[in-house]
DNA sequence: AATGAATGAGTGTTCATTCAT
DNA sequence: GATGAATGAACACTCATTCAT
């Protein structure tokens, strides 16, 4: 079978150092001596440390929108006119969120990556993601909406982030997250058990009653918020 | 009343640098040219630069501690023997977290730390939060445990954990998501009608629904997730 | 007609690039990516860098040392047994200059590479230059010296190389100059209006009166040295 | 009397080099090598490559600056009301130049350098010289307009810069025509042998007849420029 | 005849840290 | 107590050249 030639050498590399140290932290020496290829090899195929990042993140994102897509597809036809469940849509791209990186490395990757690409300053991967990733994510946004009607779109938009953040934050995480687990509960969970976990919480988030005063009156009611004299802004 | 020290000028350029950046991306140059310092001033007083990270860290966490300490002791002196409900210990928390970072510089740049210091490879980080927030945090879960008798505690562990996710991933890029939300529902959010809208999806979060099928039979009743061939650990 | 072929397309690239930036500032995948041919082309049709950049001068000076010889041939033809005045000689080799290049693309880039030529240490050009350009070069100094008998040899050749001096120093940074020009005098200036302007002047320079005071007084009598105790070597 | 410091010790061997090689051709590490300086010292003294360029530029346009705007005062007392001649002024000129490297380290390293100016495509150079001489140039030009009141203000500019091209081209390749000439005449010459040698061919130029033609009549009269059907632009 | 891939040596620059003062 | 100078190591990137095909 032979050796997987040096552009493959250099991504599967890069996105197992990036995931375990970022992107600053690993320098393109770091990937092509592991990788044990050139390091002009990287500038050669991919031009730049930053289009290798893209490179690494392309290698799932193009995949899973592919794949998003065509799940989406799937559940149109099987619904028709009637409207798809929360439920099932979570579960669905869930289902997708995670046979993509199977086929590739792993989730913890994938997310981490996502993580870094929120968390630091990668202007250039946020925009790339938001090109790549926009138009199915707009599709699956307005499934949602038919299936939450009673909710405003800004909170919808809202929710879906606070989501969106314990899903990154866990499986990016999962590492440290696991470790804490096992020693506190003598339990190791796998990415099966974490998602199954993750299911109910996620949907009962989505369906949480409404907060508590409409938006006018934001500033009046609420109890949680403290006036912090501050620059809390 | 004059410039502050050099100490606190270091501190308070750094973690703003920190928060904007990263740690990786910002150099010792940045910080001591913003804070209009010698170069080798931050080597002087903090020994380097990961103690610098540990100190930016410090002048948050410990105040938090100390405050949160006094605040779960207020409130079991309000309770006496009675349980303390969870909506109470959610809001007690938030309380005091959106209080430290409003007396020195803001909420987003606590949260990006915080988020940093899971998603980047600062393994002397995470140490040092284990250190300084473990005790507090472990007299929290006590009683949240209390408020919800129905969790086990691993569930319990993972679901305050998906909520972490939210609150650092929505605050830490508060930015990007407050502009993206201008954009599409012309609303400006602030810090305190994010928290209000965050709160009863919290709530809910926590009370979800245990997972259908016990833990001993994780493998085989969850519909989410579809059984990847590859390397998903 | 379609496309010149590689080589030309090379030598066509090359020379311009070379005569904007010089070339050490000049790399291969500069002038093949602009020539639109494969980067390793370079090296298989001329060898290495240094051979391409002799084979853009001989370009130049192969066909002008043909027409210089012809032009030449033809001025003894004339004259026969009579003197051929300066002017004429001088008229000639400036008609001879500007025919060439007018062939290929431009004055500027002949002489900017001349210039570099001498400037840069490229003792290979030189050695090429000597070579190719020598022979006619003799014969011209020869005519030279019968219409200047009253010039010593050696003053001769030092006032042929200030006058060589002026022509490729104005022509190869004719750009810089001719901005200024224009925007201080408000006139654009031709390449024939300079040559018009030169024409005057490097007949005077040719027929200055000798330097006061005979070779072997040489330090005694010039009033426009000082003594510099310095390095002036 | 011990070493000079780091500073001087960069640019000294800067200097050297880049005359010797060019600016592209010479790297910082042949600069601090040679200089035994650590390769970050011209980064930390200097801040980029381009800043030592003008740095080592600024070592001698300064002081010639300041001599020459003295030179030309002690002048103007001198003459009064009274024009001065145009010999005395390139006079002048001529002295003020020798002056400055005599200190240093040798006309040719300043000539060199200045022609690199010229002819390199270092944009920043000429805008640091135009910024540096361009006034004492003006002031000179002013003197030289009064000494040659019959050339219009263009052919002046022009003959002027004819001049500076025999002077920095001879000077610049000084080592090369001096070889040459030592080779065919056997006659080894000093700079001051060249500068006697020099000025009466320069003041010739100054003062050659003006071009036949008035400039609007350009192109019908000169017999000098043969119409090049091709780029002569 | 021509080229995509690769490479070793080199570039300018930045880094956190040290040290003499 | 504080800092200007210096440093060795590392950085991303570019270079001309080579080589298998």
């Amino acid at each position: 079978m032979g050796q997987p030639d040096t552009m493959t050498r250099i991504l599967d590399t890069a996105e197992v150092l990036f995931a375990e140290r970022g992107f600053a932290e690993t320098s393109l020496r770091n990937i092509t001596g592991k990788a044990k290829v050139n390091l002009a090899a990287v500038n050669y195929h991919f031009g730049s440390k930053k289009s290798l990042i893209q490179a690494v993140f392309a290698r799932y994102l193009e995949p899973f929108s592919e794949r998003f897509h065509a799940a989406i597809d799937a559940l149109e036809a099987d619904y028709g006119e009637k409207v798809i469940p929360l439920e099932v849509l979570l579960e669905t791209m869930a289902r997708t969120v995670l046979e993509v990186p199977a086929e590739k490395h792993s989730l913890k990757v994938f997310m981490r990556l996502l993580g870094l690409a929120y968390s630091q300053a990668q202007g250039h991967l946020r925009r790339y993601i938001q090109d790549e990733f926009g138009t199915v994510f707009t599709r699956f946004v307005a499934l949602v909406r038919e299936a939450t009607p009673e909710l405003p779109d800004a909170e919808r938009f809202w929710r879906l982030h606070f989501v969106l953040g314990t899903v990154i934050f866990t499986f990016s995480g999962l590492d440290a997250l696991r470790d804490i687990a096992e020693k506190d509960y003598g339990e190791h969970v796998s990415v099966r058990d974490l998602v199954r976990r993750m299911s109910p919480v996620v949907v009962a988030a989505m369906n949480a009653p409404l907060p508590e005063g409409g938006l006018e009156q934001a500033e009046s009611t609420s109890a949680l918020v403290s006036e912090g004299k501050g620059a809390v802004n």
